[in-house]
DNA sequence: CTGAGTGCAAACAGTTTGCATTACT
DNA sequence: AGTAATGCAAACTGTTTGCACTCAG
């Protein structure tokens, strides 16, 4: 599970579990101010670490939706393949999987010049929530 | 064409040309330097703004690819839908459309509760220079 | 002549890094 | 004991903003 030489440290299992009780699609600092919570003293540059850490470990998927900051949610190791639908006016994320979707995606990618190893897809929209009222 | 009170300025057209000269898909800074080449006090700043403006005008697409910078691609106002294959060596951009893609996206947003407005899609890769030798 | 647009410099946000200290293994 | 990871502060990158000046309409 580790990587030779690497370290099972106390943050960055906090950190994991920040992500996880945070709901998922979380940036950095929502994770770096719920931890403080409890460790006033816990750095920010240790949360950026950790995740950097965690991504290496296939626990943690960095998402780069929007122009801000990234988003981080927690990935099931057995690596399930999803996409999102993000709400231009509140920003909630939600994810989504469509078989359909990926093979469209994977018949284009024998198509294209490029030996394609991964496709990224965001779906822009409102949520039901800001859509009704 | 120019939204009420909007000027028809020197710079957004030298920044809109310089766009068209660096084959598209430029950073902000590539177009900076290209135009600081035969008027080194062209502001950054003015860039900036002038490409807000043409983003305004449906003459310019911003692309948010990957963690870096933005890049920015001249778009033909008769509006062509197209999505990015990106290099994940060399970062070339270069553009497709794909039919079947957009219809799979269009069903799936019949399924999603989402109001869908919009989507992206980037395919990562290796372009042909970097795949072969 | 008036205010939209410019240029400069300074602020900003998100992220990364250098370095001395701490603490897994 | 040795070295990966931490905490702090400072650097960094891409972008935005405040303000006096300029120029298109």
């Amino acid at each position: 599970m580790l990587a030779p030489g690497m370290r099972r440290t106390a943050q960055r299992t906090m950190v994991y579990n920040a992500i996880v009780q945070l709901g998922g699609h979380c940036t950095a600092d929502e994770i770096t101010a719920e931890l403080q919570r409890s460790r006033p003293g816990f750095s920010r540059s240790t949360v950026y670490r950790a995740l950097e850490a965690l991504q290496n470990l296939r626990l943690v998927q960095r998402l780069e939706i929007g122009q801000g900051e990234a988003l981080y949610e927690p990935l099931r190791p057995s690596g399930d393949h999803h996409h999102h639908v993000v709400c231009e006016n509140c920003d909630r994320v939600v994810a989504f999987e469509d078989p359909a979707l990926e093979a469209a995606i994977s018949h284009l990618s024998r198509r294209v010049d490029f030996e394609i190893a991964g496709h990224d897809v965001v779906l822009r929209g409102r949520c039901p929530q800001c859509a009704d009222p």
